[in-house]
RNA sequence: CGGGGCAUAGCUCAAUUGGCAGAGCGCUUGGUUCGGGACCAAGAGGUUCUGAGUUCAAGUCUCAGUGCCCCGACCA
C-alpha cells in the first residue's frame, strides 16, 4: 500500500500566469499545474505530476495492447544509417530526421519512428510462417525536427509514442488483425475518457479502409475532419483525405466535342482581375461555372491542375495521382514561362505540351469560363474535348461545405480534431526492401506482411485536457487523472477532532487503494482550493471543524458545483461510489 | 523554408526624448490570520539574450548572431 503522497512535499509547481509562449489551453494548464516545463523549442520536461498521467495511460495502452498479443520491446532511440539507406527512408525523410555522427565519423540518427529497426529485429529472428503473426510494440521516446512546434506537448520535437508493428504471413491475416488493432484502439481511448472518433485516413479512393486516424474532438484542434450525418452510414474522414468528386460528376466525354450546345469561344478583357470571385462579379456568373488552373513543377516541367471555379485544389491529392510527392507550385516566372500570362490568366486551351489534370468536377463543366492566357482578359464558352484535353482525370480536390457524404449522399458533418492515434497497414514495403521473409507451408520464401500502428502519449494527455477543462482548470477523467483524490485537512491546530479523523480517513481510502493526494501545506484554505481544481483531481475531500460540526467530511467531485457532508463512516463508499469504482478495481490496485 | 513579432527578477510585465533598472505575484525571515489564491514589516533575487558599434551616457539607437513566439506547406 503506498502512502498518501504529501504535497508539502510534492515537487508542484504551480502557476498563477501561465508562462507566455505557452500557446493553447493544455499547454497553459499543463504548464500552471506543474505538469510540464521546456527546456527548448518543443522538447520538454515532465514533472511528477504530469508524468503520473503519462504512466496512466501507458498504462491502458499497455493493457489493450497485450490483450491483442502483442508483446512489449524497447527498441533504439539511436539507430545506424545503414538500416536507413536499405529503405532509401536516409535520403528520403527529409530534415525531419535529426542526424549526427559518432565519434569515428559513423552516420546515425535519432529515431523519428521504428519500422527499419523493427524489421531488421525480426528479419534476424523469424524462419517460419509457424511463428507469425508477431506484434512487437514499444513506448518510448521519438525526435522528430518539426519545422513549428507548437500547442506544448501537443506537437513537439521530443515526443512519447507508442509505436507498434506487428508481422504477418499473408494478406489476409494483416486484414483480419488490422481489426483487433482497430478495436484496442477504441478501447484505449475509450478508457482515456476521451470522445474520440476514427476517420478513414486514406482516400477511399484507393479502396482502402486500412489506415485510420483516430482523433479526439476539439475546438482547438488542427484537424478538419468530416463525417457522415447518419450514423447508419458511419463514414469519416481527415478533410485532406475526404474524397471529394467522383467520376460520375463529369457529365461530358469525348463525344460531347461535338455536342450542338457548345458555344463560340470569346475573349473578355478583365484587367487587374486574376481571382475567380473577382471576375465572376464582374460577369455576373456563379464561380461554379469556372475553370480553375493551377500550374505545378515536377522534375523542372510544367503540370497544370483543374478545377471547377468554386474548389478548392488538394495538392496531397494531386501529389498522389501523380505518384509524385516531390511537386510544387510554379512561381510567377514559370507561369510566364510555361503558358505565357501572368497567374490569374491561364486558361487551360492552347497548351499541348503542358499535361492537364482534371478534377471529375471540372469535367461537368459546360460553355466554361477561364483565362485567355493574354494578361488582362478571360475566355467564354471553353470546353474539354473540344478546345483541349486531360492527360488525367482524378478527385483532386478537398471537400467544400454542402458537399454530400461520399458515401450515401446525405449531408456531412465538419469537426475539429487532435490526431492522436494512426494505423497502417504497410503491406511489403519495409519487409521486401530489408529482406524480411518467412517460409511458407510450401517453402517459398515470402516477404512478411505488416501494419504500423501509433499512439502519442503526450498527445493524448494534451487532448485529454482539451477536451476536459473549465475556467478552474483541468478536470481529469478518473481513468487517468495523476491521483484519484485529494485531501484538504484544514483547522489541524483548533480542532483535535481534525487529525483523528483524516487519520482514519486517510488509512481507508489508501486501504481501498484511493490514489490519494494529500495537502498538508501550510498555506490559507483558498490557496489549497483554487490548486486542487487547477490540478482537476476527479475527487475531493475536506476535514475541517466546519465540515465535522456538519457531521463529517466534505466530499465533492471536481465537476459538480456544490460539496455534499458524507458521515464519516460513509466516506469510504461514498467516496469509491464517486470514483465509480467497482469492487475488482479496488482490489485489484490494492494488491498491486 | 518564406513572411511578421518578441527577448528586462522564478512567473506576468513596466521603464516618457538616450539620463539612478522597477511593480505585482512568487521566494526568505518575523508577526497577525485561517472555507476560495489573507495582512503587516523587513529582506533576498538582474551579464536588461550574446557580441560589436554610435554616444559624455544605451534596457532604449545601429549592425551581426542566438533563442523564442505567431501566420503558411509535413506529422503521433
Amino acid at each position: 500500500m503506498t502512502p498518501a503522497a504529501k504535497l508539502s512535499r510534492f515537487f508542484l509547481p504551480t502557476l498563477r500566469e501561465a508562462p507566455s509562449d505557452a500557446d493553447n489551453v493544455s499547454a497553459k494548464l499543463m504548464f500552471r499545474s506543474g505538469m510540464i516545463r521546456k527546456v527548448a523549442s518543443g522538447i520538454y520536461e515532465w514533472l511528477p505530476l504530469g508524468l503520473r498521467v503519462l504512466r496512466k495511460i501507458e498504462r491502458i495502452i499497455r493493457e489493450e495492447m497485450d490483450s491483442i498479443g502483442g508483446q512489449e520491446v524497447s527498441l533504439p532511440v539511436v539507430q545506424p544509417r545503414a538500416l536507413w539507406d536499405e529503405t532509401s527512408r536516409w535520403g528520403v525523410y527529409g530534415k525531419e530526421l535529426l542526424r549526427f555522427k559518432d565519434r569515428k565519423d559513423g552516420e546515425f540518427c535519432f529515431a523519428p519512428t521504428a519500422e527499419e529497426v523493427v524489421t531488421d529485429l525480426v528479419r534476424r529472428e523469424i524462419r517460419s510462417w509457424r511463428q507469425l503473426p508477431l506484434m512487437l510494440y514499444q513506448i518510448g521516446l521519438k525526435f522528430r525536427d518539426e519545422i513549428r512546434p507548437r500547442f506544448g506537448v501537443m506537437r513537439s520535437r521530443e515526443f512519447l509514442m507508442k509505436d507498434a508493428y506487428s508481422f504477418h504471413a499473408g494478406e489476409d491475416d494483416v486484414t483480419r488483425y488490422y481489426g483487433e488493432v482497430v478495436g484496442a484502439y477504441k478501447k484505449i481511448f475509450g478508457r482515456c475518457g476521451l470522445n474520440f472518433r476514427p476517420v478513414e485516413a486514406q482516400s477511399g479512393a484507393i479502396g482502402g479502409s486500412f489506415s485510420h486516424e483516430f482523433m479526439v474532438l476539439a475546438e482547438t484542434g488542427e484537424e478538419t475532419i468530416v463525417s457522415c450525418a447518419d450514423p447508419q452510414c458511419g463514414y469519416a474522414a481527415n478533410i485532406e483525405r475526404a474524397e471529394a468528386s467522383r467520376p460520375g460528376d463529369a457529365r461530358t466525354g469525348p463525344s460531347s466535342a461535338n455536342d450542338p450546345n457548345l458555344k463560340t469561344p470569346a475573349d473578355i478583357p478583365t484587367p487587374g482581375l486574376h481571382a475567380v470571385e473577382e471576375v465572376a462579379k464582374l460577369l455576373g456568373e456563379q464561380p461554379r461555372r469556372f475553370l480553375k488552373t493551377q500550374l505545378y513543377i515536377l522534375h523542372g516541367k510544367p503540370v497544370m491542375a483543374l478545377l471547377r471555379g468554386d474548389h478548392q485544389l488538394n495538392e496531397a491529392k494531386l501529389a498522389a495521382h501523380l505518384a509524385a510527392p516531390e511537386i510544387r507550385r510554379a512561381n510567377e516566372d514559370e507561369y510566364v514561362k510555361f503558358l505565357g500570362c501572368p497567374v490569374g490568366f491561364a486558361g487551360p486551351q492552347g497548351h499541348p505540351d503542358v499535361p492537364i489534370h482534371a478534377d471529375y468536377a471540372a469535367l461537368g463543366v459546360l460553355n466554361g469560363i477561364t483565362g485567355a492566357n493574354k494578361n488582362g482578359f478571360h475566355a467564354r464558352n471553353i470546353n474539354m474535348w473540344r478546345d483541349f484535353n486531360a492527360a488525367g482525370q482524378a478527385d483532386l480536390r478537398m471537400t467544400t461545405a454542402g458537399d454530400p457524404c461520399p458515401r450515401c449522399g446525405r449531408n456531412l458533418e465538419w469537426h475539429k480534431g487532435i490526431e492522436v492515434g494512426h494505423t497502417f497497414k504497410l503491406g511489403i514495403k519495409y519487409s521486401q526492401a530489408m529482406g524480411a521473409t518467412y517460409l511458407d507451408k510450401n517453402q517459398n520464401p515470402q516477404p512478411a506482411v505488416m501494419g504500423c500502428y501509433g499512439i502519442g502519449v503526450g498527445r493524448t494527455v494534451a487532448a485529454a485536457i482539451e477536451q476536459n477543462h473549465d475556467a478552474a482548470g483541468i478536470r481529469w477523467p478518473a481513468s487517468i487523472a495523476p491521483f484519484h483524490a485529494v485531501l484538504i485537512v484544514l483547522d489541524l491546530a483548533a480542532d483535535p477532532r481534525v487529525r483523528e479523523a483524516a487519520a482514519s480517513l486517510r488509512s481507508a481510502l489508501l486501504a481501498a487503494g484511493v490514489e490519494l493526494l494529500e495537502d498538508d501545506r501550510e498555506d490559507s484554505p483558498g490557496v489549497k482550493f483554487k490548486d486542487a481544481d487547477l490540478i482537476g483531481i476527479p475527487l475531493r475531500i475536506v476535514l475541517s471543524k466546519k465540515s465535522l460540526d456538519r457531521g463529517g467530511a466534505e466530499i465533492k467531485l471536481r465537476s459538480a458545483l456544490q460539496p455534499e457532508i458524507v458521515p464519516l463512516s460513509e466516506c469510504l463508499p461514498r467516496s469509491l461510489a464517486l470514483l465509480g469504482f467497482s469492487g475488482k478495481e479496488a482490489v485489484a490496485a490494492t494488491t498491486e
